[in-house]
DNA sequence: GACTTTTAAATGTCAGACAAATGAAATCTG
DNA sequence: CAGATTTCATTTGTCTGACATTTAAAAGTC
């Protein structure tokens, strides 16, 4: 592992790259213990905060976790699909409030993901992930739930559905998919009309997975993107309309 | 924005999170300008280097740019999609490296988010996205290719698929499902008789795509994800039996 | 031998300093 | 006066050295 001292990057940068590209590329394996802080910065020519920078930059994506402590120090971390939702939520909700994508695209990105799961998922749903589905079409019927709280249980709604397919690396892509449409749903008001609408699609998507009739799953989430991508388009144009009136 | 010294947590994570939270939650807004690493200091009631650690962990997660001089300081950083595709590179590499992922599940996953992408690809592809696949096509015919180079232009290929997808959404969920795979492809020794076989395919495919036939796409697709895992079983399988010969 | 105390090693934090980059203001020049 | 040049203040990047805190292992004690 070496770093470039004329490079103008910062040295901070090169040696978390460095560190980074050693356990991507499997010379230091999970657990391992790296040299501590001093050893490294003795070893890359630089000041121990220097080093202390770079590690706070593998620490913020979940690569390494430190321990303090004697025989505490800097340990490659096994990336947990936990760790791995986080990061892939953090991102998809920044990709989608910073770049001005548009509600029709990230909708039809989501339902297109979850419709590849739908299949999966009516053949191996547990009765848990059927449970949780019925529980939160529940909670969706009752009145007093706030626009936020529905749009809360319809993504737990989703998650168990996708959960559904038992295949974690379709979960953890779903994940972002999924969560980061929720501050964007959150601006969309659910009159009871609507509300009893979603409902409904989401009984009958919940019969489907029961049943493990695929295909019926597949044609209600069709109608049911379509139905979520006109209620976003008439909450814009009242929204538009008020602005000029 | 505050933080809580008597957190066992470290500081650093404390401010990192607090300003994290103010660039999700919109109070900081794009390119907007933190205060200099001397006024945190003194609004967090920390030292610089403590509030440095901080800043270079948002560094890591793309959510910060800084830029040295008069004028220069933090900025909040646009999360671009190349920054977004390239951190989810990176976690679904390691999610599968790290975590004994099947072939199988990692095969499934790619296959039905791929198929996801594929009708709407064969829709709204361009001229340049069929130039694309026919060009990869064409590389993966050269007899000379290593296997490495092949697995490359596979990827280059089922990625102008996705791509033609025309949703950059889309595009940046795939982007970990198909770049991750590569490594676990790249043990895949893919005989003469092998590469026939997936290049009739991927012509099939691209065909599909060019007459805009996507249940056609699909089909082939789940013919590919078959032949993809039987090659890989028959791989495992021969790899086993010579070390026990 | 079991429990307590000490110690050493490691990370976490701080203070102060200097280097380097950079944009803007001040100055010089034609 | 206009344009080029120089100076300067601001800000990040890096270094040194120190102390605080945590933790496991070693040493000591009964």
């Amino acid at each position: 592992m070496k770093i470039d001292p004329s490079n103008p990057a910062d040295l901070s940068a090169q040696i978390a790259a460095a560190i980074r590209d050693a356990i991507i590329g499997g010379d230091l394996i999970v657990d391992e213990r790296l040299p501590s802080e001093a050893e490294l910065a003795d070893q890359f020519n630089v000041s121990r905060p220097t080093v202390r920078e770079a590690l706070k930059r593998l620490a913020a994506q979940s690569l390494i976790r430190t321990q303090r402590g004697a025989s505490g120090g800097a340990f490659v971390n096994r990336l947990s699909f936990e760790d791995a939702y986080a990061q892939q939520i953090t991102t998809s909700t920044l990709l989608l409030s910073m770049n001005a994508v548009s509600f029709d695209t990230a909708c039809e990105a989501r339902f297109a993901l979850e419709r590849a799961c739908a299949p999966l998922s009516s053949q191996r749903r547990s009765a848990d992930h059927l449970a949780t589905m019925r529980a939160e079409i529940h909670r969706q019927q009752q009145p007093g739930l706030t626009d936020e709280a529905f749009c809360a249980s319809d993504v737990a709604f989703h998650r168990a559905l996708v959960d559904g397919a038992g295949n974690p690396v379709l979960s953890y892509q779903l994940a972002g998919a999924v969560e980061a449409m929720q501050p964007l749903m959150n601006m969309i008001t659910f009159s009871a009309r609507s509300r009893e609408e979603i409902v409904a699609m989401h009984t009958e998507l919940a019969d489907a997975i029961e049943t493990q009739d695929g295909a019926s799953a597949d044609t209600v989430l069709a109608r049911l993107e379509d139905y979520t991508r006109t209620l976003a388009r008439d909450v814009m144009t009242a929204r538009a309309a008020k602005a000029n009136g």
